[in-house]
DNA sequence: CCTACTTCCTTGACTCATTCAAGGGCGAGC
DNA sequence: GCTCGCCCTTGAATGAGTCAAGGAAGTAGG
C-alpha cells in the first residue's frame, strides 16, 4: 500500500506539483484497482473534502499520461484506473457484474503477442481481456442482476 | 461481398424477420468493416432511403445478438461493427487515428489465451487488441490529425 | 520570507453516443 | 387477405465525459 508520502514522492518524480486532489485521487486508486471515475470521485472526497468531478478527471488524465495510471476500458463499461503499472498483466471481466480481476501473463514472456501479420501497423502493445462469469455470478447464475454492456 | 439474396438467407437461418433495414444493415457492415453505428446508419440510407437511428440501433443489436456481427469497442472508441465472425481473429488499432485492421491470431491454436490463473472465474473467451500507429499516421506522425481517445 | 509566475482547481454549461417509451406499420403464417 | 406479433418511427431522456473562463494555490527565484 501507498501512503500519503509514497503518492507526494510518485507524483514528484514524475515532475507533477503535488497538490491535495492528486494525492488523494492516486491513494483512491491504490486502495481500488479497477474503480471507475465516479467511485475515485467518491474515495478522493472521502480522503480530502470537497473536489469538483472535473478536477478529478483532470487529474485522472495527468497521472494518465504521466504513467502512474493506467486507464482501461473494456467493452460496454465507463473508464477504470488501475495503479499496477509496469507489469504486463491482463483482465478477466465478468460478462454480467462487469467486475473485473488481474490475470499474469499466461505463458512467460509475452507469446503470441507479436501479431503475425501487423498489416503495416507499428505495434507498441498487446492488450488482452478475457470474458467470462466470476465467482460469484456463477453460482447465483440463474438471473444475472445487472448486465455489463452498457 | 454479401448480396442482398445472401443476406436475406443469413437473417432467415438465424430466425429473424426479412426487413429493408436488416437487409441493408447487414450489407453496409459486409462493405465496410469496423465501421461504427453512425457510418453504418448513413451506408443504410444510401441502400435503403430514409431509416431512423433508432432502428439501425436495434437492428444492430439483434444482428449481435443473433451472432451475425461482432460488436468491437476500443478503449475510447464508439461501438464498431464487423461482419467477419466464427474465426479467431485479432484487431490493431492506431492510438492516433483509431483506424482498426484485422489480424490473424498469431500462434496457430490460441495458446496464452488460457490465463495462467484465472481468479476463479468461467472464461469463454480471449479478446486481443493491438494498439500503435498505422502506416499513414507512422509517415506522416509530426503532429497526429485526430486522437483516438474520446 | 515574500513575490511572481505558472499550473491547477472550481463552476457551469454543453456534447453526443446510446437508450427509453409509446404508438403506428409491416412481415409472415394461416 | 387477415391477424398477430414483432419491428420501425418519433421524440425525449440519460449520463459519461469535455469545454471554457476565471480564481486559487504550488513552486522557483530573489
Amino acid at each position: 500500500m501507498t501512503t500519503r508520502t509514497d503518492a507526494e514522492e510518485l507524483l514528484r518524480s514524475v515532475s507533477l506539483r503535488v497538490t491535495r486532489p492528486r494525492v488523494a485521487v492516486l491513494l483512491a486508486a491504490h486502495d481500488r484497482p479497477h474503480a471507475d471515475t465516479e467511485t475515485l470521485i467518491g474515495a478522493a472526497r472521502e480522503g480530502m473534502g470537497a473536489v469538483s468531478h472535473q478536477a478529478v478527471y483532470d487529474v485522472l488524465r495527468a497521472l494518465t499520461d504521466a504513467g502512474l495510471l493506467r486507464r482501461i476500458q473494456p467493452a460496454g463499461s465507463v473508464a477504470r484506473y488501475e495503479a499496477r503499472i509496469g507489469d504486463n498483466h491482463h483482465h478477466v471481466v465478468c460478462r454480467s457484474c462487469g467486475s473485473i480481476a488481474d490475470v499474469d501473463c499466461a505463458v512467460g514472456h509475452t507469446p503470441c503477442l507479436t501479431p503475425s501479420d501487423d498489416a503495416g501497423f507499428t505495434v507498441d502493445e498487446a492488450e488482452v481481456t478475457f470474458w467470462g462469469q466470476c465467482p460469484d455470478c456463477a453460482t447465483s447464475s440463474d438471473i444475472p442482476h445487472h448486465d455489463a454492456r452498457q
